[in-house]
RNA sequence: GGAAAGUUGGCAGAGUGGUCGAAUGCGGCGGUCUUGAAAACCGUUGACUGUAACAGGUCCGGGGGUUCGAAUCCCUCACUUUCCGCCA
């Protein structure tokens, strides 16, 4: 959620960049601005009158003490008429405030100045290139082919369990599953990353402080008989970690990792391009998070782009980072970076890591902030990656790696699926 | 699933109708003492809003009500804890 003193102060900042962002409803600031001012003036009209109210309750508290009826009596007869004025300008009020924060909610976080112009995927820079493409031998296979071929991972049985999109990972499959989330895990601690264990259901606070609510709840499972949604991405229970915190500016930055699975309903999506691995109601991911200063937030968003670059280099994938356009970005990014493995069977890249700066966007909505020594408190900034999400990063190792002794595990792994080859 | 208790400042924890934004302790900050530190002692220390700065206003889980006046009384919702039952 963006600032309102911002918005106020910085107008025409405020409508280029959510111009940049692909932002179409720009009216909204305008009647943000306009019911802001109301808001305002209703507030300063209401406090006069409490202030009255206030004063006049005080000293029929010193008339009682001395006991002069009388005067009380007069003095109440004017409080009773303030009490009227005092329900309507607060109906009204919080009516104002609600319009506002209605509106305000609706805005997206606006861009870094380093984001490019653009609506689609299409227009996102290609910052690097990194790592060989493997030449596959004959008759290559995609990794639904693979899967089924060494037997690891059923997407039939998956279908009889639950539905289409919750495979079952058997056998070495699911080995190397676990091997990658112990590799991710490890290596992130490290890195600094402090490990935790979260929920993996939320409520509906939470879900209100990352962003993902209002207004995306499309994307999550809900359970409804106890009001809870299932996480999206672990991002969600270990940002909200530290919502509604006042945190010493010296325990900065704040490093989490957390391995969770992760549920989206992704409703609507079918055909070639989700087939297989590529895109699940389920999967598991090692998610970042940190809590920064604001001074040091973009110099940490590099820091974390490298890291995930390091893993994709350790697991010998090759890889491609973007600085998606303001059009691809997400509603609370500030900037983001995806990092893409080429999946060589199926001839395209497939987005493994998405690392983002959100400023002070999810904190103000977490009211997630740091104090130093003197001074107020001031909202921090939020920033996470995924490193790794599993799921494209077994489909391209299957695929990049497939031999005729089998699919042969990267070197950093094998210490952790205790085999080199899937066979 | 049944029953009871609770939700107060960064934290712990008093307060049960009127100078209570709120005792006390811890933590934080400043100081005295010390070569320095610790201890001890003294002082100080909530958040939000608002103003040029004062002032003013709001906040004791959320919402509503009673009252001239509510942290305190009433209603309601949410959450937490404990006990019983069930159970990995």
């Amino acid at each position: 959620m963006l600032q309102i003193n911002y918005i106020r102060e910085n107008k025409e900042d405020v409508l280029a960049r959510l111009s940049k962002k692909n932002f179409k409803q720009l009216e909204l600031v305008d009647e943000i601005l306009d019911l802001d001012q109301k808001r305002r003036s209703t507030q300063v009209q209401l406090d006069n009158v409490l202030s009255q109210s206030n004063t006049m309750a005080k000293s029929i508290g010193e008339l009682v003490k001395s006991g002069r009826k009388e005067e009380i009596e007069k003095i109440k007869e004017t409080t009773s008429l303030l009490k009227e004025d005092i329900k309507v300008l607060g109906e009204e009020l919080s009516e104002l405030e609600q319009l506002v924060h209605n509106k305000l909610v609706q805005l997206p976080n606006l861009p870094h100045s380093s984001v490019p112009a653009g609506a689609t995927p299409e227009e996102n820079d290609v910052v690097l290139t990194n790592g060989t493409i493997p030449t596959l031998p004959e008759g290559a296979l995609p990794h639904w082919e693979l899967a089924t071929k060494y037997d690891i991972i059923d997407f039939e049985l998956g279908n009889k369990i639950t539905g289409a999109g919750f495979p079952v990972y058997k056998g070495k499959g699911a080995k190397l599953q676990r091997a990658l989330i112990n590799f991710f895990l490890e290596e992130a601690e490290k890195e600094g990353y402090f490990e935790v264990q979260p929920p993996i259901v939320i409520n509906e606070a939470s879900g209100f402080g990352t962003g993902q609510l209002p207004d995306k709840e499309g994307q999550m499972y809900f359970v409804g008989e106890d009001n809870l949604y299932l996480i999206p991405t672990a991002e969600v229970p270990v940002t909200n970690l530290y919502r509604d915190e006042i945190v010493k500016e010296e325990d900065l930055p704040i490093k989490n990792t957390a391995y969770t699975p992760c549920f989206r309903r992704e409703a609507g999506s079918y055909g070639a391009h989700v087939r297989g691995l590529n895109r699940l109601h389920q999967f598991d991911k090692v998610e970042i998070v940190q809590i920064v200063h604001p001074d040091k937030s973009y110099e940490t968003l590099e820091q974390m782009s490298t890291y995930v670059q390091t893993l994709l280099q350790k697991l010998e994938l090759p890889y491609r980072v973007l600085r998606l356009c303001g059009g691809d970005m997400s509603f609370a990014s500030a900037l983001t970076y995806d990092m893409e493995v080429y999946s060589t069977a199926q001839q395209r890249w497939l987005e493994v890591s998405s690392v983002s700066n959100f400023e002070t966007f999810q904190a103000n909505r977490l009211k997630l902030r740091y104090k130093g020594k003197e001074g107020k408190p001031q909202l921090a900034h939020t920033l996470n990656g995924s490193a790794l999400a599993l799921p494209r990063i077994v489909a391209s190792i299957l695929e990049n790696n497939q031999t005729e002794k089998g699919i042969k595990i990267p070197a950093a792994l094998v210490p952790y699926t205790k085999f080199e080859y899937i066979d």
